[in-house]
DNA sequence: AGTCATGTGTCGTAAACATAACACGATTTG
DNA sequence: CAAATCGTGTTATGTTTACGACACATGACT
């Protein structure tokens, strides 16, 4: 059902074709875990990892670490720092903008950071 | 550190003063966890409990679920599955507006709202 | 033919999580 | 005073999380 790992094996394997250094093997050191465990997450034997792991893999893999978090069924904890300190506030936004369009949203975001607030 | 604990039990000793089913025991049993275990989550003798459970309590004691997970140190998994959906779109409207104050988000909220997108 | 690297199978595990079960002494209530 | 209710202490347990260690078979390369 994840597709977590489909993800990870597709990127890794298309970095392969430019670069020998991403076999399973030295991606798995680089990102500091065993092999046979990146076997595993790859083939969705076993639950996607935890938040720093697939941060570090993100990084080695040049993929957004929101987006392979999001495909873990994770929410990265900064996000959820953010959230917690104004917890009403925040719900309210997103339960809002749950079915917005994403031009809605991406309006509000440049609304925001060019600060016309 | 937590102050789950403490609202929790202040809460619930406010609403007793009017109402003597309010009882650590009586509470415990409508929330359906063991008394035993309410008076350690009060006391802060264990980390705050589950999200289901969370909901329950703030449910019993007219407090707000979103603000009671956040003393608990989670987010509601609703609102996870929003972010989930669209990662990249709410990460970054997330962190545009980590620092705004209340009014700009509450625009927003307001905006949405009302439609005038 | 021998070395080397690759991906994978099996097994174990330490820590955290989320309670349950039971008992006990203190206080309140009838 | 007896019974019920109160909050709490202790101990135990099942589940999930997030890996590590090690061995093995396959295929490429030299």
């Amino acid at each position: 059902m994840t597709h977590f790992g489909v993800t990870v094996r597709e990127t890794r394997e298309r970095l392969r074709q430019n670069d020998r250094s991403y076999s399973l093997r030295q991606v798995a050191q680089r990102v500091g875990v065993e092999p046979a465990y990146l076997s595993k997450i790859e083939r969705g034997d076993v639950a996607p990892p935890s938040e720093a792991t697939t941060k570090r893999l993100a990084r080695e893999l040049g993929e957004d670490p929101d987006v392979l978090l999001a495909l873990g069924g994770k929410v990265s904890s900064d996000l959820q720092e953010i959230i917690r300190r104004r917890p009403r506030l925040f719900a309210d936004l997103l339960r809002q903008l749950r079915e917005a369009p994403d031009h809605a949203i991406l309006r509000v975001v440049r609304e925001v950071r060019d600060g016309d607030w």
